[in-house]
RNA sequence: GCGGGUGUCGUAUAGCGGUUAUUAUCCCAGUUUUCCAAACUGGUGAUUGGAGUUCGACUCUCCGCACCCGCACCA
């Protein structure tokens, strides 16, 4: 069997209606894809199994949903509209790109990263002379121009002349920083405790690509755990054993394929960094969750920012301080392409290739088809009608099928990864079967009777 | 964003300055079919978009767009 490329993922993505591109009509938008009918079954699975780990089954967490609008002064306390815009200039001869603050450095010239544009502009233009293109030698360069991955908004502003634009999350995970105080206050939330959300991001991208691994657009789960200062290291290491377990336990991911991987270089805040990669096929490693030891970065830039105390006060020792978090966050996109990428099997099968997605079954965007042996003998297709029905009202996501020879709907079910199939044949409607149904197993492709009324509780074990 | 490459039905492909634009598969409808992509019939469906050259452009030129590779970026 040929080694799987990301290629063949893609194209069953596609043709099986997972995941297509963003504006497809009007020719198609970089960095953005929208899910189809099996793909945002799927998505929807993986969301439901993160929060029903990090909120259902905890009792020292808390879930919560923040606006995407914040208030501008979010992103400066989050250093993301002064940190994340790169003064940047290329150079004409080789085409690299200098990083003009740096640059400007090096020659003794101090450029602040706050400074606008403009000035940088001028300040590059006053000593163009000086500064030569570290590669090529060449002292030809073209604009300075600024690169934010902030997406702006002209949210709340009629005239077009807004001073300061409304910005778009670089990150979710700030509304939960905005929202610890509120949670604090309102719940019987007692640190050590979490609080976490999925909800959306939007980046500038320079270069978005690989598929859903790097968008413009993306969906983060996140949880943001708050230890009492220095109690750090202990909870950051259950973290990353459980967030591991996570997804070979429940999203059934092959363990060989997931690893741990430290940051080399820690932003200065930083007391610890890593994160879970995926071997993907044709990219190979890369990351799907980052797994961060903040201190208390995040709620003192936005205690100092916003001028609002948001130091907690221990019940028991009156001890007030501020918390330090430990954070998790994932691309959803990124999780789906994981779960895709492990799930993707091409098997051989009486000498022909079948693609399977082995999917774990509550994860899989069809839990069951239903189909009569053959669709030109009203009375079977009546009883499977009858059994679609059923099962339809108890799982949802049933799949009626009765297209073509039943082992065409069971290749159909196996690339969408269904995990059971079930056939109404004759032996439903008479004799010592009366009453039962086959059902048929994606993985290994066997089949039992099982009678109609045992099927939704034999459904629902599995 | 820069440099290079690519762009034909949903998918995978053939071909040509003048074609009814090929084939397979998928999909849809029908016939058939008593359990692993059988067969038959019919059907939908494509030259990435826009200009230009030309009597005529899917084919040549230019400008967009998307994707791929490299650089850069990646909280």
């Amino acid at each position: 069997m040929s080694e799987v490329k990301m290629d063949d993922i893609i194209s069953l993505a596609k043709r099986r209606g997972f995941v297509y591109p963003g504006s497809e009509i009007y020719g198609g938008q970089a960095g953005m894809y929208d899910y189809g009918p099996l793909g945002v079954e799927l998505l929807n699975n993986l969301k439901a199994a993160w929060w029903k780990a990090h909120v259902y089954e905890r009792d020292d967490f808390y879930g919560l949903d923040s606006a995407i609008f914040k208030d501008p002064r979010v992103w400066d306390a989050s250093g993301h509209t002064s940190g994340f815009s790169d003064p940047l200039a290329e150079c004409k001869k080789c085409n690299t790109r200098i990083r003009v603050d740096k640059e400007l450095e090096k020659i003794g010239v101090t450029a602040d990263e706050k400074m606008s544009e403009a000035e940088l502009e001028r300040l590059f233009d006053e000593n163009r002379d000086k500064l030569k293109c570290p590669k090529c030698s060449a002292a030809d360069f073209g604009p300075v121009r600024m690169f934010n991955l902030l997406v702006k908004t002209n949210m709340g502003d009629f005239t077009g002349e807004m001073a300061e634009p409304v910005y778009l999350p670089g990150e979710a995970c700030q509304g939960i920083y905005l929202n610890f105080k509120n949670v604090v206050d309102t719940t019987p939330a007692k640190i050590p405790f979490g609080i976490a959300q999925i909800g959306k991001a939007f980046r500038n991208e320079i270069s978005p690509r690989n598929f859903l691994f790097r968008t413009r657009e993306l969906e983060q789960a996140d949880t943001q755990y708050f230890v009492k200062p220095h109690e750090n290291k202990d909870e950051y290491e259950r973290i990353k054993q459980r967030r591991m377990d996570w997804y070979t336990q429940v999203l059934g991911v092959r363990p060989e394929k997931l690893r741990l991987k430290q940051h080399e270089n820690l932003v200065f805040y930083a007391a610890d960094a890593w994160d879970i990669e995926y071997d993907f096929p044709t990219y190979g490693f890369d990351e799907i969750e980052g797994i961060h030891d903040r201190t208390d970065y995040d709620l003192t830039q936005h205690a100092k920012f916003s001028g609002t105390d948001l130091s907690y006060v221990d019940p028991m020792t009156q001890e007030k301080y501020i918390p330090w978090i430990l954070e998790t966050s994932v691309g959803m996109g990124r999780m789906l392409l994981t779960v895709l990428s492990d799930a993707y099997h091409e098997e051989e099968i009486n000498g022909d290739k079948r693609v399977v997605l082995k999917l774990k079954p509550e994860l899989a965007p069809v839990k069951v088809a239903v189909s009569p042996l053959l669709k030109n003998k009203p009375e079977l297709v009546a009883k499977a009608r009858e059994v679609y029905t059923m099962l339809k009202k108890e799982f949802g996501a049933v799949m009626w099928d009765d297209n073509g020879n039943i082992g065409k709907r069971y290749r159909r079910q196996d690339e969408i990864g269904t995990p059971y199939c079930i056939v109404i044949d004759f032996d439903t409607l008479e004799g010592d079967t009366a009453g039962t149904v086959t059902v048929r197993n994606r993985d290994t492709t066997q089949q039992e009777r099982v009678k109609i009324e045992e099927l939704v509780g034999r459904l629902r074990a599995s």
